[in-house]
DNA sequence: CCTATGTCAGGGAAACTGACATGT
DNA sequence: CACATGTCAGTTCCCCTGACATAG
């Protein structure tokens, strides 16, 4: 049986052909551009969500999750608001809810009263959810996060492109 | 109420403060490059596929049923094996049956039997299928994919950088 | 018989909408 | 009272696993 985890192989760059197919189509503007590196965007991601998934799923942790995880570990004092964690990741505030309540369900992240605003509660990371989230990490630094055949330059060269969409997108204010 | 839909917008970039933060407590080796990137990427595929997502629903479709048209459209005669649908979109046998039977609930894609192999079937796209898609990939261009932002030198280099990945992670024969 | 193709049943995860409780 | 914070219930969507039917 086929599965994500062993994919096929394409004899050729599914894109690349795509890419031709939409010229012939629809002309050689630049918008034949925007769709080719559109898809490949798309691609990438879906190729190291798969591999981080995988990794992830080791420790009993989705990627959504670990990334939670990671969000609580680099703030100061370990927790954060739902709000806040809702922001960060741009999820809902309704899925901030799903993933904590999943996360306090495993014992790796505890729910607190904000003392100040009786309304809102703190998100904190636990021991055993830094333990998880360092455990997930080293096994990510250990296959250089997908992206082992990609030298320094070209590293700094695919964030900044990476950057620019971003800004453009206004993700953050730049 | 907060949404995906009207994204929050931080006053700082937040992967390049996750990047210091990781730097200061793994070290500045060429994995915090890695992380960052990875990380950049998908930032970036959240940000096209909610803008991709909302503009297919605008017609009645998600995202990952208007690539299925676009696969179909794009192959001789409309019509391709449930199989080949699965490779190509690179999911599960069994997501790419669900996808097909969405389609056909909706009337975009009808399913005949494979004369010579009675085990398959294809999918072939309708009329109403390729209206739907050419609709949906008109407002996408409108919008220039969400990458405007980029001029034609960065999209080439942006696209050979994610070609370089792909090939890397094994994608399709190089 | 063995393999290939594909579906069905079922479940998990993530995302949303709408309604609502509570607190500022 | 208006507004903010967040949860709950329910839905949709996508993807997977396992079991199975059918055909080559």
């Amino acid at each position: 049986m086929l599965g994500v985890s062993e994919p096929v192989r394409l004899p050729f760059d599914p894109i690349a052909r795509a890419s031709e197919l939409w010229r012939a189509r629809w002309g050689a503007d630049s918008r034949s551009l925007s769709m080719a590196t559109a898809t490949s965007i798309m691609r990438v991601q879906q190729l190291l969500l798969a591999r981080f998934d995988a990794i992830a799923g080791r420790h009993g942790l989705t990627f959504a999750r670990y990334e939670a995880l990671v969000l609580l570990a680099f703030s100061r004092s370990g927790r954060l608001s739902m709000s806040r964690i809702g922001e960060r990741l741009m999820v809902h505030p309704t899925s901030a809810t799903n993933i904590v309540q999943r996360l306090v369900a495993q014992g790796f992240v505890e729910r607190v009263p904000n003392p100040t605003d009786r309304r809102g509660a703190f998100a904190v990371i636990t021991d055993a959810g830094r333990e998880a989230m360092e455990a997930v990490t080293a096994d990510l630094e250990a296959v250089d996060f997908g992206l082992g055949m990609l030298d320094d330059d070209a590293h700094r060269a695919l964030f900044e492109l990476l950057r620019t969409v971003r800004v453009g997108a206004r993700d953050f204010d730049a």
